[in-house]
DNA sequence: ACCTGAACACCGTTCAAGT
DNA sequence: ACCTGAACACCGTTCAAGT
């Protein structure tokens, strides 16, 4: 009964995603993997060297979504082109929330890593972008290139009550909730941000910046 | 001789703070920081909760050296208020190369943490921004706040062979890794990010922008 | 009352012994 | 040649036994 379908490299990062989506990154651990698959620890050391090469494979899956996600139709006018590959990253990383702090610690420039990029390089380029102006911008967009919204306010959940922190300010604690607004809004907030920058480099495009 | 200095919580944070600057986050193990400190494994568990605890401390102690490089003299213009204490977190940022990703394992909103984003958003409102558009402008500048420059390319030392990627673009590739200006200048991309947010922030707060 | 050695339930990975 | 049980060197944390 062990091993009925023999075990492969597709499997094991499978099933890798799979339990991080279930129960998270911390989960994953090859003893653990292993007993999911039904197989004995050592077994997977046959289809990955060694649990950051697992990881590298997982970050690779996650980020092969993007350009699923993306539709990659005929070449759009660079803003939508950015703009539907990034929201696309984003929705990716949603369904997988393990998938940001795995793609963080990798520090190998993968395939699917430097596809990504030259998409939304080329979109750029394509745009009228110098090399150098499409370098900075990509900087400025930053992590959003890969669906990451800025988590700014950990733990949401409980209110900010100024009497509790000493000295903050009633309006800036305000600010910072947003409680005017009602509660802080992610999508909101990842186009706001999205189209700030992408109006400066349009600013600076129409107008030949140089550095 | 063990003990001869007694233990407290603050030995106990600086060193985990001084093991991870030697060795890394990942050095950090509750038995090595007391073998470091002399002291029986156990022997921690007086002073700090757990290992989760130790590492809130940890970010919390870093957080503070924000405060401390910023100056904190008379009350600037809003934007150079904004700059210099982003800047001021990117120095400790780079001072302790472990913090960015401690920090972001943070789930609970520190007095340290609500300080800084205080501080922040009071030099906004200060100049002007109304609490809602002091809120989004936060979200765009996002994780640079805490003197994050996102690693877009990680990996940069080996060079972008466009050869080894099947398809990648060689103009594409330049831009990615900036070949015609030479290697890419982190300080740079850090703050032309920040004027561009901030230019684009003064831009609505001008033109009197509501959602 | 305090302190701590041993134990528990885990890790990732190696390696030698078994088929 | 292949497979894998046991082992190695670690974890964080608990707990009971010793002073």
């Amino acid at each position: 009964m062990t091993g009925r379908t023999p075990l492969n490299s597709e499997r094991v990062v499978a099933g890798a995603v799979t339990l991080a989506d279930r129960e998270g990154l911390e989960a994953v651990s090859m003893r653990r993997l292993a007993s999911d698959l039904d197989v004995v620890p050592m077994a997977l050391y046959k289809h990955v060297r060694n649990k950051e090469q697992l990881y590298d494979a997982m970050v690779a899956s996650i980020i092969a979504e993007y350009g699923v996600a993306a539709g990659d139709g005929s070449p759009k006018e660079w803003r939508e082109e950015v703009t539907r590959r990034t929201i696309a990253a984003r929705s990716a990383v949603i369904r997988h929330p393990w998938a940001r702090r795995a793609i963080e610690s990798r520090t190998t420039r993968s395939p699917a890593v430097l596809g990504h990029m030259e998409a939304l390089t080329s979109a750029l380029l394509r745009g009228g972008f110098t090399p150098d102006l499409a370098h900075h911008v990509m900087h400025t967009l930053g992590n959003r290139i890969w669906g990451f919204s800025p988590e700014l306010f950990p733990g949401e959940s409980a209110p900010l009550d100024p009497t509790q922190h000493a000295g903050i300010l009633r309006v800036a604690a305000d600010a910072i909730e947003r409680r005017s607004g009602g509660t802080c809004d992610e999508d909101f907030e990842f186009s706001f941000a999205l189209d700030l920058i992408l109006d400066g480099a349009e600013r600076l495009r129409a107008s030949g910046w140089r550095s």
